[in-house]
DNA sequence: TCTAACGTTTACGTCAACGTAATCTTGTGA
DNA sequence: TCACAAGATTACGTTGACGTAAACGTTAGA
């Protein structure tokens, strides 16, 4: 990590981020973080107008593209991250909480279920791939458009 | 099955379906089904101007909706569907499909892990509710905001 | 005969998730 | 001092995946 030939002096502690550091490491655009942040899945502090991200919001956008990459909308990736928050300790919250808790999970397993068998789908495909390979290798009567 | 109370005559076979079928095995719109077909992922046959699906259209219409619930998009489940399909026999053709077969399932990888992890979340989630139910019901200190 | 249920095409509308300017402020090294 | 890189706001544009409405053809039962 000796890359500072021309760096952005590294004021601030390992503690903090700048939304183009994250956004580097992420691989996704200034943009795209700043726009979660406009649907209420960041909340940044502030160093007058720029956007300061402790390790706690890194880990929230770590959490969102998860989300994204397992084909949740980012209103339901926010909920799912509202579930680890232990702010609103209210029992009926709570309740339901554990109820959205059994959703998520009933979903996860369908989608293992998807996955397991587009797995298995795909290798038999892959299978058949080179078969046909080596029969083509022997003949050229294969070539049937 | 014995829903014939006002039935759309069985004039067919059970080896096709109407369009409205599909509908509802599947639970989407018909709207939802021609738009597959406008994305080039179905290619029903047809009576007259009528769609007439086969068996297999039907397995491909499940294979895009499970990739749909994987997060994939249409283009993505077309490109992985073509590779069920044992049509295009040619050597250089098979090569780059075991390749994109190597690469989704690095991809599927990854969203396994992605689950694992969503999953072990949950229950860490699901097991501070319980907890703090636990508490809740000792003492009612804990009700700051 | 006629209408109700299904089917078709065509085409504009919508919503989420950003992309893409344009314009402005601020800190920093040459 | 000044240019420039990084950050900010505002706002319109775009793309994918359908929704929705209009307008029309066919077939079977009352």
């Amino acid at each position: 990590m000796a890359q500072d030939t021309h760096a952005t002096s590294n004021t601030t502690s390992s503690t903090e981020y700048s939304i183009s550091q994250l956004s580097k490491e992420f691989e996704v655009t200034t943009r795209t973080i700043r726009h979660y942040e406009d649907m209420g899945l960041l909340n940044p502090a502030r160093r007058g107008q720029t956007r300061v991200y402790s390790p706690a919001d890194r880990t929230r956008l770590r959490l969102i593209l998860r989300g994204k990459r397992l084909g949740l909308s980012l209103e339901d990736s926010r909920d799912i991250i509202e579930m680890y928050e232990p702010g609103k300790t209210n029992v009926d919250q709570l309740k339901k909480l554990i109820d959205a808790i059994q959703l998520q999970r009933i979903k996860l397993n369908q989608q293992l279920d998807d996955i397991s068998k587009l797995i298995k789908d795909l290798n038999r495909a892959e299978a058949d791939c080179i078969e046909a390979l080596k029969t083509s290798g022997k003949s050229t009567e294969n070539n049937n458009l």
